[in-house]
RNA sequence: GUGGCUGUAGCUCAGAUGGUUAGAGCAUCAGAUUGUGGUUCUGAGGGUCGUGGGUUCGAUCCCCAUCAGCCACCCCA
């Protein structure tokens, strides 16, 4: 059969992983910086634990899992033709892969509740999957870097997450604004404009006024039965100016009619604002009121991350980090009272980014020092005992499995750029000696047989 | 789920108004070079031209269907 894996996804070559090693290293450091801790989580979930957490779109793109056994007997008893899509989706899958760190998470705080330490502070790097159609930027399997602080409605943990996200994208050298608005500010938005009760369909247009401007979202939301003056009232609230963070927020403020969901958004904001000014951030931070961000469960402050295109010259126009506070997630699994906020970065993408601007540090793959070639039966023996010494002094060392020309093994030491090469043939060993060629230089030094390990600690 | 573009060697791509045996570069393997790689030279292997059907004396090329990939929308990291 011909190789080949699902769209969407991607293996990954040892030049790759290295790379990666080096993404996922920075972004770990950062965390342990600042006291999270790492957990992992089941791969693969009971689907109601998913299900009807992340929005419509969000349950489309839940890859399901089909149960083992005979599907059939399993449904003899229902009449198929009557059942919905649905239905029979739920009757033939009760297992889905995971869509993303924060719902297994709470999941998880809810069920380990008194194992855990509040307000508990957690990292987990892991694979999430969505059944989307593949295209730049978008992959089926991704990783997900996420810090959680959960079991604290302190404002701190916003300032400490955003400069988190300042830190890591600082040591990776990628200019980016980050965003930044409250949910409780768009509620109050919408509850002016008399359409809080479809909010989470509101949310969705309101995220693309960015991106397909105000013609293009007024149509959708007409196409979504609202009145002319309800949009009126809604749009007439999206424009706010202001350079600054704190300009923004005041302007917001001026402009949003007082009522208490804004006057706790804007607060909490202002809050926000003060503690970022003390945290010497870098990047660009921007208050967007336009930023919604589709999850259902955000409840308070938003944060998504772009590239700043006018720091380099990327064209990668997808978030790279997003995040927000939830405080109502733990409740679905009878732990209430429990608010969480964190954030995510994507992998993946960043690794584009980093790719794209040529952002990689030189030098990053890791390869053996030392390739002793193979003279044959005889030889081998003593080359174990000069590996083993340099494996103790901790030296990456290897012999050549088999005693093949040398064309074949000095091309592999070059394919695999090892730095040393050492023969140690009948020539060699009749003067208790080895040589020693540096396959960057060319240059071969012959030194004796018992000084091979002091020679690579020089 | 909706729309657009593309499928030729392991990879990147040529190709002819429809006409014998489908090419190149890179990669791989072998030899020049039985104790020296990255350079060079020589040679070799590798293809049911995505799949199925139609038009035609004849299709890799035209038509239809299908599958796959990419891109955009939706949504998101």
């Amino acid at each position: 059969m011909k190789p080949n894996i699902p769209k969407g996804t991607r293996d990954f070559l040892p030049e790759e992983m290295a790379k990666r090693t080096y993404l996922f290293e920075t972004i770990k450091h950062v965390f342990r910086l600042y006291g999270y801790l790492p957990v992992e989580t089941t791969s693969i979930e009971n689907i109601d634990t998913l299900m009807g957490k992340y929005g419509e779109e969000g349950d489309r793109l839940i890859f399901k899992i089909l149960n083992s056994g005979d599907i059939l007997a399993d449904l003899k008893d229902k009449d198929i033709n009557t059942l919905t899509g649905k239905e029979l989706s739920r009757l033939i899958s009760e297992k889905a892969l995971r869509y993303d760190l924060t719902v297994p998470f709470a999941r998880f705080v809810a069920m380990n509740r008194n194992e855990l330490t509040f307000p508990f502070k957690r990292y987990q790097i892991q694979p999430v999957w969505r059944a989307d159609r593949p295209q730049k930027g978008r992959y089926r399997e991704f990783y997900q870097c996420d810090a959680d602080v959960i079991g604290s409605t302190s404002l701190l943990n916003e300032v400490e997450l955003i400069k988190m996200i300042d830190d890591v994208f600082v040591k990776l050298k990628i200019p980016v604004i980050i965003k930044i608005n409250h949910r409780k500010l768009l509620m109050a938005i919408a509850e002016n404009a008399g359409i809080l009760s479809n909010f989470t369909e509101v949310i969705t247009s309101i995220d693309k006024i960015e991106k397909n401007g105000y013609s293009a979202v007024k149509e959708e939301l007409i196409s979504k039965g609202f009145t002319d003056i309800q949009i009126f009232n809604l749009f007439n609230l999206f424009t706010v100016g202001g350079d600054s963070f704190d300009e923004q927020i005041a302007q917001a403020s001026l402009q949003i009619p007082n009522n208490n969901l804004k006057l706790e958004g804007i607060r909490e904001l202002e809050l926000i604002a003060e503690g970022l000014k003390h945290s010497r951030i870098s990047n660009t931070t921007s208050f967007d009121v336009k930023l919604a961000r589709g999850l259902n469960y955000y409840t308070g402050t938003i944060i998504e991350v772009k590239v700043d295109s006018t720091k380099c010259k990327s064209q990668f126009n997808n978030s790279i980090a997003g995040g927000g506070r939830y405080d109502n997630l733990t409740d679905l699994f009878g732990l209430p009272g429990v608010s969480g906020v964190g954030i995510s970065f994507g992998a993946d993408r960043i690794y584009d980014v980093l790719k794209e601007l040529n952002l990689f540090p030189a030098g990053l793959s890791v390869c053996t020092q030392v390739m002793f070639i193979n003279f044959g039966k005889e030889r081998e023996k003593k080359c174990l005992e000069w590996i083993d010494a340099l494996h103790k002094a901790g030296i990456s060392a290897e012999l050549y499995p088999d005693n093949v020309k040398f064309k074949k093994q000095m091309g592999y030491a070059d394919a695999k750029k090892v730095a040393f090469v050492v023969f140690a043939g009948d020539d060699e060993v009749a003067k208790n000696a080895v040589k020693i060629k540096n396959m960057v230089s060319g240059e071969e030094n012959e030194i004796k047989d018992n000084q091979i390990t002091d020679y690579f600690l020089k």
